[in-house]
DNA sequence: TAACCGTGGAG
DNA sequence: TCTCCAAGGTT
């Protein structure tokens, strides 16, 4: 097993990233939430998201205590809106469960809501010197290389041998690990990237196996495939003659989950149905194609402006629970999905 | 275990 | 335009 612990280490020290909001303290508040919010997402997309929410949230209790709307609010835009509801509970469990304070082990962690096995690494590494590893992507790159891993990471038994030479590649000293650890996220982030690594810049050069047998793309290897479906859906826009927008609260599961949309039909025929009898225009909007990871989503905003009257709130409830309608200047108040949020906005 | 869950950047 | 993927976790 090579030592690539003291070279990154001093590396980490000398060259990596040291300003960024959630370093420079172990307050595994901060340390958590910046976690959470950077799991599958870039550092740069995060900064303005986790400034944002320690404005509003400036402690576990005060997120605790918000309702839950309240934190899809500020979520809204980042993506993966079950890492907001998790850590909304996640919250609540520690100051109910807890005290307040975070559990002091990666073991115990990992029971907390959206806190897995590298999250719960992180956490413990940075703030409170634990020995344990993570294994996020950029690291698993790293690592692949450095060992020349052949084996494929779609399987289980696979990636669990990669967490255990993980373990095995751990610095000695405890005390080493929180730039042990950033150490190895910015490696990742920076020098060994996917396509073009800065083999010549890195640290690792004279332990990397990959480096040395000159086959660094052919690491990790991965066989899994994305399949993407494909669904096309209308979304009825509903206006009031004073520019307001009918909303209402989308299904506890699901994509966007918890965020308010328009209602949903199943095509044009089934949006012409909903405003029969209805004073107004209709509008049938250009379709756009809105890609999520797994999905294609095709979405044809399907608009009808009133003209005069509208039916009483209580009535559009009868149909539409929950929702109400929002003025342009109320939007902000309301986590929306990035599409809606773009055509609400144009 | 495989499917599901967003969004934006990079090449 | 297209593909990959980013400080992954849950069901």
């Amino acid at each position: 097993m090579p030592d690539i612990a003291t070279p990154l280490v001093a590396w980490q020290r000398q060259h990596g990233r040291h300003a960024l909001p959630w370093q420079g303290t172990r307050d595994p508040y901060r340390v958590w939430l910046s976690e959470i919010m950077l799991q599958q997402t870039q550092v740069s997309t995060v900064l303005g998201y986790y400034e944002r929410f320690l404005q509003r949230f400036p402690d576990v209790a005060a997120l605790a205590a918000a309702p839950q709307d309240d934190v899809l609010t500020l979520w809204a835009g980042l993506g993966y809106y079950s890492r907001a509801r998790h850590l909304h509970r996640c919250a609540q469990q520690v100051v109910a469960q807890h005290g307040g304070a975070f559990p002091r082990s990666a073991q115990a962690l990992q029971d907390l809501p959206g806190i897995g096995r590298s999250t719960a690494a992180a956490i413990a590494a940075f703030c409170w010197d634990e020995r344990v590893p993570i294994l996020d992507g950029n690291v698993k790159r790293v690592l692949t290389r450095v060992l020349a891993f052949e084996g494929d990471l779609a399987e289980t038994r696979v990636e669990r041998a990669l967490w255990a030479q993980a373990q095995d590649l751990l610095p000695t000293q405890a005390a080493d690990m929180p730039a042990y650890t950033q150490g190895l996220m910015d490696l990742g982030a920076t020098l060994c990237s996917q396509r073009q690594p800065r083999c010549a810049d890195c640290p690792l050069h004279a332990h990397c196996r990959a480096r040395a047998e000159d086959r660094t793309a052919e690491f990790p290897r991965k066989t899994r495939k994305l399949k993407r479906s494909r669904v096309a859906l209308t979304w009825l826009w509903l206006r009031r003659a004073d520019g307001a927008h009918w909303l209402l609260p989308r299904p506890a599961r699901g994509v966007w989950a918890g965020l308010w949309s328009l209602p949903e039909c199943a095509d044009a025929a089934d949006a012409q149905a909903a405003v029969q009898g209805w004073t107004g225009t209709a509008t049938p909007g250009e379709t756009f194609t809105h890609v999520l990871t797994h999905r294609d989503m095709v979405i044809t905003p399907w608009q009808f402006r009133f003209t005069g009257e509208a039916p009483s709130v209580e009535q559009l409830q009868q149909r539409w629970p929950g929702g109400r309608w929002l003025a342009p200047a109320e939007l902000d108040a309301v986590g929306l999905p990035a599409p809606l949020s773009r055509l609400l906005r144009r």
